[in-house]
DNA sequence: AATAAAGTCTACTTATTTGGTAGGTTAATA
DNA sequence: TATTAACCTACCAAATAAGTAGACTTTATT
């Protein structure tokens, strides 16, 4: 499941891509409008900044807008940054992939499978974009 | 991810699916070859008794075994069992649905991405069985 | 019948993660 | 220089995950 966290994250990142034309949008409009706890959300933001997928302007007339083009911020890189790893076990994760202890990798068959669950589900998740968050 | 506790289901499975025709096995001698905690894999095998997966005999000579073919139980429902959800939003969740606050199923973009994640993991999950967990 | 073996059950405890808050700091604008 | 609005550090509480303790029941054997 994505924590509440990611939620948010994805509904706020829904509307700045509505509003991806009208300026600067402020904190508080976005959790006014999404019904999202503002100091979370000022930490959430902060965070999609720092991963290069926003951009903000301090003072008045500030505010947050998309760094680039929403078709080109795949929801597979958003979940890595505020989530972690997408992958089932942490020896098929591909950005945070660690060793099992106690079971080679070569002859685990559940190894196999959560590969093959990795690979259907990125298939999806590295090819939808944050501008299908909006529909119509 | 899987829980530790769901990883150390599986494996625990795997053991038995291997010794599946050599009668109950103790708990102790999966404990110790699968190198997991007792006490805390006592718990786990009981919670797979009461779902259906296995079944125990007590006393000299007892221990645990599969309830039945190993190929007729899905990994799907043992993760289900275990871990819960396996969908990565409640409003997608077949077993474990829960409505969206604030947001109309109809018109957002995530929940039909992650319907469409959900439809790629479960073609796996509900295909793949125990009996996939042994290799060669 | 007595004993020992082995699972069952209830109830903890502890560690980690999640979700959220407080309050001061910095930068931009008017 | 006052105001606006994002930035930053630190904290806190609740929930969940991970693991443990110990007494109880059932079964098989002697």
């Amino acid at each position: 499941m994505l924590s509440k966290k990611a939620q948010y994250a994805f509904r706020a990142l829904e509307y700045l891509v509505e509003k991806q034309d009208q300026g600067p949008v402020l904190i508080s409009e976005i959790a006014k409008k999404k019904k999202i706890p503002l100091k979370f959300l000022e930490n959430i933001l902060l965070e999609l900044r720092k991963a290069g997928f926003l951009e903000s302007k301090k003072g008045k007339g500030g505010g947050y807008y998309l760094a680039k083009n929403p078709a080109k911020i795949p929801v597979a890189a958003v979940i890595r940054v505020v989530d972690g790893p997408i992958a089932m076990l942490p020896c098929v994760s591909l950005y945070f992939y660690q060793r099992c202890k106690n079971c080679d990798e070569k002859h685990c068959g559940l190894h196999d499978i959560m590969e093959g669950v990795r690979d259907a589900t990125l298939h999806i998740l590295e090819n939808k974009t944050l501008k299908d968050l909006v529909i119509g």
